[in-house]
DNA sequence: CGTATATATCTTTTT
DNA sequence: GATATATACG
């Protein structure tokens, strides 16, 4: 086995099978390419991973061999990761192999090593390091402000528009400075670049970052202060990156500051598995590597060990319809395994319908000794998941949803989050904002008004202002009472910070606030689960040794990873799937428009179907022995049923290892989806010329009410609406009907608020 | 100032 | 169908 030269004879590592690495012999089970990766530790080095061909395993075993040959120390290696998922995995997986010594890593996200590291310079570029990182709420609030101060229509252009625009500029490494010849465009008249640089010395004044900024700052000081870019470039002797093809230009001109020195930089990625373009990430990053590490290594790894030929054929069949791709070929790497079943796919009703036939053979592969947690469901959107979720509680099989809406992101989590930010750091005013009122205390607008005027005009944080404001005569009386006590209030948490468990200051904090209090009193039904959330919360508050160190990982982390669920099938997005696997994978709604996704086509045409098809790509090479795809008739999108097409995806897998199932007795007369039977439904004549011809959006007859054009009204008919009654029309203009109700009296509605009577 | 009601918009994907 | 924003009213 440790025979060196009897490389080619070598087992493949079992299937689903991490087999644990003894120590002393972490090359061993190794196939001469991954051998080959982890060994050329010298120089730059990229490595073309495909789905499956065992790209973390060569990560850490590269890792594990640096510190275990001598030559690097633990806090000499740089790993980069794309998500904190892969990195907390991967840190795990060191610490198994190499001890306590793991610790000393710097191995995170981008960002989390960019939070690390601007720490340390933030005032370097205006900050202080006890910065505060915002989260996409705070960005937005601070971007509509930031419209309204400057007079803009935010009507005409949406604060989102532009927060996107930052952004990408953010993503390509641009300050605001540096925008150049980019700055401008159409929006708000061209002075978009102008708002940009507004945004940046907003945030700067309130002594916080967005998570672009995590990068362009460091970033920044890097390109400025060649003494601190040099210490780092020193340290970094080895540097290894996950998920390559998914960087972007400002995450690929900070590794290439920092691998300028030692060059020792080796970057993992698939080409075909470049997901993320809409955030900025450059599949471009990979071509360029030779051209700007001269010498740089390239070695492919092409045996895939995960899935049955069927699968791969499929995937492989699919992603080679894409026209940008560095081009590899993926051979099965399996051995003693046929070919396995093939990909099955299936014609359903509707969404409900194709929930319904997905457990259903869930619970078989369950019976057949599946186990539910190596069973996932992989949609497209994440308003798929319902349907599902529905379902599974139906028959009662365990589930969990990955990445839906996450924890952190909950109304009460990110107002107690708020109470902890301002109590931890009284300046974060974009906190102090989101519960001056909350719970109701009669502060409202007029009161805000006049604090972000004073905290404008005096360049002082909100609770400052408030303390001022409240010694003037400017508020009522009755504001500022209220507001006295609340500024009381949180001297008296601030002082009781350091006296005891953070845990049990934010519980004090909570309930003397009268947060708690808000929602005991509150009737609706998810009131309990909110206060279920809170206790969570303050649960979680426990396990850090200081509050900020809670509050930086919960702005970086933003997922509670406390609570461990069991065995379940997984519900996921495709993209939250990558770099997982599993035995069995469900890929339901392949439809034109839902998957590839129109918006994908509107916006980026050619290149957004090819980062669909790669989509595909990534959910395919999920599974090792199974894979079910779907394609409703039609689905609800919002209120409307809209007939679907097949996804041309479908078209697109070899014919030879998909198998088609037949729904008995569903597929008698859909438009355009004849089941010819000869298994090819998709490709009949019937499918094509619903191709051609885009598909018409019509309500069908047996469920809902098709909602009225206004149109279809005349005057001194009779209507119904829901709140006023019944009522006769005066008058139809455009969409809106003058109606005299009953009992309500004249009014103005939308037509599609009442029905014909 | 708060509440209730009416309307608009929304869902692609995430660090 | 759910949630943010706008408006009217108390």
């Amino acid at each position: 086995m440790s025979d060196p030269f009897a490389l080619d004879d070598e087992p493949p590592p079992p299937v689903g099978a991490n087999a644990p690495l003894a120590s002393a012999s972490w090359l061993d089970g190794l196939n001469p390419e991954q051998r080959l990766a982890v060994e050329s530790t010298e120089g730059p080095l990229l490595v073309l991973s495909g789905a499956g061909t065992g790209k973390t395993r060569v990560l850490t075993t590269r890792l594990a061999h640096l510190l275990a040959s001598g030559l690097a120390r633990p806090w000499q290696c740089l790993v980069v990761t794309f998500t904190n998922r892969a990195a907390r995995e991967m840190r795990e997986r060191i610490a198994s192999m190499m001890g306590p010594s793991a610790e000393a890593l710097w191995l995170g996200t981008f960002h989390a090593l960019g939070v690390r590291i601007l720490r340390r310079h933030a005032p370097l570029v205006g900050l202080e390091s006890n910065f505060t990182i915002l989260d996409t709420d705070d960005q937005l609030r601070l971007v509509k402000q930031l419209l309204d101060a400057e007079g803009v229509d935010g009507k005409k252009w949406p604060a989102q528009g532009l927060l996107a625009m930052f952004q990408r500029w953010k993503d390509r490494g641009l300050a605001p400075q540096r925008l150049g010849e980019e700055g401008g465009g159409e929006f708000a008249e061209g002075r978009s670049g102008a708002l940009y640089a507004a945004y940046q010395e907003r945030l700067r004044v309130l002594n916080a970052a967005d998570f672009g900024d995590l990068l362009l700052h460091t970033l920044e000081i890097f390109t400025a202060h060649p003494d601190v870019l040099e210490q780092y470039q020193e340290r970094f002797k080895y540097i290894l990156v996950d998920e390559y093809q998914d960087t972007n230009v400002a995450q690929y001109l900070w590794l290439r500051l920092l691998a300028r020195r030692h060059k020792n930089i080796c970057c993992v990625g698939d080409d075909d598995q470049s997901i993320y373009s809409w955030r900025g990430a450059e599949v471009g990053n990979i071509l360029r590597f030779e051209r700007d590490f001269p010498g740089a290594r390239v070695i492919r790894l092409e045996s895939n060990y995960r899935s049955t030929a069927h699968i791969l054929g499929a995937a492989s069949g699919l992603i080679a319809c894409n026209l940008q791709r560095l081009g590899k070929t993926l051979r099965a790497g399996l051995t003693g395994v046929g070919g396995g079943d093939k990909v099955s796919v299936r014609g359903v009703w509707d969404g409900a319908d194709e929930a319904r036939v997905a457990v259903e053979e869930i619970e078989q592969l369950h019976r057949d000794g599946l186990r539910l947690s190596q069973i996932a469901i992989l949609v497209r959107t994440g308003a798929q998941t319902r349907e599902f979720e529905e379902r599974l509680i139906v028959t009662g099989t365990p589930y969990r949803v990955l990445g839906g809406l996450r924890f952190y992101e909950r109304q009460e989590i990110r107002d107690a989050l708020a109470y902890a930010r301002v109590v931890a750091q009284p300046a974060d005013s974009l906190a102090f904002e989101r519960i001056v009122n909350t719970p109701k205390r009669g502060l409202g607008d007029a009161t805000m008004q006049a604090l972000h005027a004073l905290s404008r005009a005096e360049r002082v944080p909100l609770l400052e202002a408030a303390r001022r404001i409240v010694a003037s005569e400017e508020l009522k009386p009755k504001a500022r009472q209220t507001l006295t006590a609340l500024i009381g209030d949180f001297d008296r948490w601030g002082a009781m910070l350091g006296g005891m468990p953070h845990s049990e200051l934010i519980q004090t904090v909570l309930d003397e606030s009268g947060y708690t209090a808000m929602w005991q009193a509150e009737k609706t039904p998810d009131a309990r689960g909110r206060l279920d959330n809170l206790k969570e919360f303050v649960r979680a508050l426990e396990e850090y040794d200081s509050l900020q160190s809670f509050l930086e990982h919960v702005a970086l982390v933003m997922e509670n990873d406390g609570k461990a669920q069991s065995d379940g099938v997984t519900i996921m997005t495709l993209h939250g799937a990558k770099g997982l696997e599993f035995d069995a994978v469900f890929l339901p709604g392949w439809e034109e428009g839902l998957f590839p996704h129109q918006r994908a086509l509107d916006e980026s045409g050619a290149a957004g179907l090819e980062e669909e098809r790669r989509l595909a790509y990534v959910g395919i090479t999920r599974a090792r022995r199974r894979v079910f795809i779907s394609h409703a008739g039609s689905r609800r999108i919002y209120n409307q049923w809209q007939d679907a097409l097949p996804s041309r995806f479908l078209a697109e897998l070899p014919a030879e290892h998909v198998e088609r199932q037949a729904n008995p007795g569903l597929w008698g007369g859909q438009a355009g989806l004849a089941e010819a039977g000869g298994g090819e439904g998709w490709q009949t004549p019937g499918w094509e010329r619903m191709r051609r011809a885009p598909p018409v959006v019509e309500a069908t007859s047996w469920k809902v009410e098709t909602p009225r054009k206004a149109g279809a009204f005349q005057v001194g008919g009779r209507v119904f609406h829901q709140k006023f009654g019944y009522g006769r029309i005066e008058d139809v203009q455009d969409d809106k009907l003058v109606v005299a109700f009953d009992k309500a009296g004249t009014k103005k509605v939308m037509g599609s608020f009442v029905t014909s009577a």
